[in-house]
DNA sequence: AATCTACCCAACCGCCCTTAT
DNA sequence: GATAAGGGCGGTTGGGTAGAT
């Protein structure tokens, strides 16, 4: 649609506003309220447009702004929830009363992100800075922020769930989806919201499906590459901490964490599994007697044609589900033991403040040796 | 004192989504 | 269903300013 039809009409003041001006859009909104936004300019006697107007009282004139710097309190909660929800800056300024989404977003950019780098973690990943991801590669930090900024480009359904497919960046000058080696050794990291998640018939009881992570599993097969000539190259991901939110922040280098142990497409039509199927299901093929080779799996695997076609579960061991999880046991490595396997994940293994909070969750999938 | 530099932050831009017609 | 408009959001810009040289 592009611009505002208001933003084309002629002799409309732009730039900083006037004390008047001020005065005279407080006032009007203090008697009338806004209502539509595009008449608030004539209405009050302003010469902007109405977006002008509207920005104008959200992010300084509205009565309920707290105004003033950020208390250290107010600053660990927007790292926090940046680990957890990326700039979604609207979400959250959602959680700061008083706060505007342009405040926390101009104090991260400012001011935030120097401090994550000063304690030497990266504020895109929230995880901690490589020793080579230091040495910089502008280029990859880069891609990194694009991904995290990542749009959905379809919906999907999964089941009876509705989805959000993401686009699998692609690398021009390679026919692979990406160039992974760099992200390998970068140890850095793809982060997935709850809202992808597939749920399962309880809030509680929710899937990563393959569709979900199609970036993070393209770089799986990529990294699968033995050209890099190591064996500890994994999809982990970081489990929570005992109860309660786990701060992105908080996880280090000697996190323990869950390596994935194996492969597995749940090939069942409708492309859901509820929660009482059993995984002995024989439309489930192991995707480990597949490889042969990750070389040639790299070669021959058309992931566009899994990611139509085959959901691919991530699950776990947790108690709670003891239909799946039985027959897909993960196991718990120090960061030194992680070996290359893959498998499930279980959203009950992400951290997360609430399993009825899904906007409170989020999945970190890490590559590489170490986190 | 003058100039330069880095930083802050208010405001704008461009796009997307929703709603009305 | 197509189109237009309003509202919302995240990225970016550019003026102001504090601190350094």
């Amino acid at each position: 649609m592009g611009r505002h039809s208001c933003c084309y009409k002629q002799k409309l003041r732009k730039g900083l506003w006037s004390p008047e001006e001020d005065e005279k859009l407080l006032s009007y909104i203090t008697k009338h309220g806004h209502g539509c936004w595009s008449s608030v300019p004539k209405l009050a006697g302003l010469q902007r447009c109405g977006k002008s107007c509207r920005l104008r009282w959200i992010n300084y004139l509205r009565p309920d702004l707290k105004r003033g710097a950020f208390s250290p309190e107010e600053e660990n909660s927007i790292i926090e929830l940046h680990a957890l929800l990326g700039n979604r800056w609207s979400q959250i300024a959602a959680q700061l009363p008083g706060r505007t989404d342009n405040e926390i977003k101009n104090l991260w950019n400012s001011s935030l992100k120097k401090k994550l780098r000063q304690k030497g973690i990266d504020p895109n990943t929230h995880q901690p800075i490589s020793e080579l991801a230091e040495n910089n590669d502008k280029e990859k930090h880069a891609e990194i922020e694009k991904n995290n900024n990542q749009i959905p480009i379809q919906k999907s359904s999964v089941g009876s769930n509705e989805v959000n497919l993401f686009e699998t960046p692609k690398d021009n000058n390679c026919n692979y989806p990406l160039e992974i080696n760099s992200k390998i050794n970068n140890n850095s990291s793809c982060f997935i919201s709850s809202e992808n998640m597939v749920g399962l018939g309880s809030s509680s009881s929710s899937y990563l499906s393959f569709q979900q992570v199609n970036y993070g599993i393209n770089n799986i097969a990529l990294s699968s590459n033995s050209n890099n000539n190591n064996n500890n190259n994994s999809l982990c991901f970081i489990p929570s901490t005992s109860g309660g939110s786990t701060s992105m922040s908080e996880l280090n280098s000697s996190t323990m964490f869950h390596s994935i142990q194996n492969w597995e497409f749940n090939n069942n039509n409708n492309g859901s599994k509820s929660s009482n199927e059993s995984s002995s299901n024989n439309n489930n093929i192991n995707f480990n007697d597949q490889i042969q080779d990750h070389n040639q799996v790299i070669e021959d695997i058309k992931w566009s044609e899994y990611l139509n076609t085959t959901p691919l579960f991530l699950g776990n061991n947790n108690n709670d589900d003891n239909t799946i999880q039985q027959h897909h046991s993960t196991t718990i490595y120090s960061d030194d033991e992680i070996k290359q396997e893959m498998g499930f994940i279980h959203n009950s293994d992400i951290y997360s403040s609430s399993n009825n909070n899904k906007d409170f969750q989020r999945f970190s999938l890490a590559f590489g040796q170490t986190l």
